[in-house]
DNA sequence: TATAAAATAGTAACTGTTATTGTTTTTAAT
DNA sequence: ATTAAAAACAATAACAGTTACTATTTTATA
């Protein structure tokens, strides 16, 4: 079996994850560690990220529009995404274990987890649309 | 501004994805409409596919993994993903109208929808996963 | 320190999707 | 029916996001 060895990129990159709570994406990730890796390579970045994904130490957010976005919160929480931006928001909502329980009830398979992703437009989009009217 | 055209090509389109429940990708359904329209590119599939969705017709499904799937129910409701063979089923269940309402208190933006993905092992791989034990 | 395994940087390749271009279809007005 | 304008088309190139490859460097172990 192949067996994890330590980077300093991959710590670097959890670190630079954990510090911000906008959930960025790859490339914006690469960019700000490239201030501390300047000869860090984009791959090295998406090889880490999804590492640290499959060990479940960070989560990775598909919203369905744009790249994946990453959160070192692996607390399920629900998030919201501004049709307008394209910003990512944490609700500090629990997911309701109902949920879970009623899709078991319509589904032959086995259900592990879900995710929910609500749209709308943010209230900084929603501040600049009113003064174009 | 520009009017809508009929187009052959669309109807087959819409036609095609009303007579399954698979959730099929543009390149599945592409090589069904060829059947019909031997010559139709790939592209027209996926402009006329986008054009439905803007038009309401018909819904986009961004799971998260692979290419997008399309439904022509466009009745909201849920749907479960296989994450080992990745089958999307849909969920015979309604929305909670209560969770936009719980979303709303913790959000300061406008929410106008929301997605709800199931992940889990369906039946099929269930079974193929226990007789590998 | 020497060795093996894993991780890296740099780059090429790949997947899914959208944009461009010259031609064909559709629509509506003659 | 003919014609003209707009829209849609097929074919293909371009694009974005991500993954895979390769030669080199780093890490962990003996």
């Amino acid at each position: 079996m192949k067996t994890l060895k330590y980077s300093r990129q991959r710590e670097s990159i959890k670190a630079c994850l954990m510090n911000r709570h906008d959930h960025p994406t790859a490339d914006v990730l690469y960019l700000s560690i490239r201030n501390e890796f300047p000869n860090i390579s984009l791959g090295t970045v998406y090889r880490n990220l999804n590492l640290l994904v499959d060990l479940g130490e960070i989560q990775k957010l598909s919203c369905g529009k744009g790249p994946d976005r990453f959160d070192a919160d692996t607390h399920p929480h629900y998030h919201f995404v501004c049709k307008e931006c394209g910003e990512v928001q944490d609700l500090p909502m629990d997911a309701s274990p109902h949920i879970t329980e009623s899709a078991r009830q319509y589904c032959s398979g086995q259900i592990d987890s879900h995710t929910t992703y609500f749209y709308g437009i943010c209230e900084n989009c929603l501040k600049k649309l009113s003064i174009n009217y």
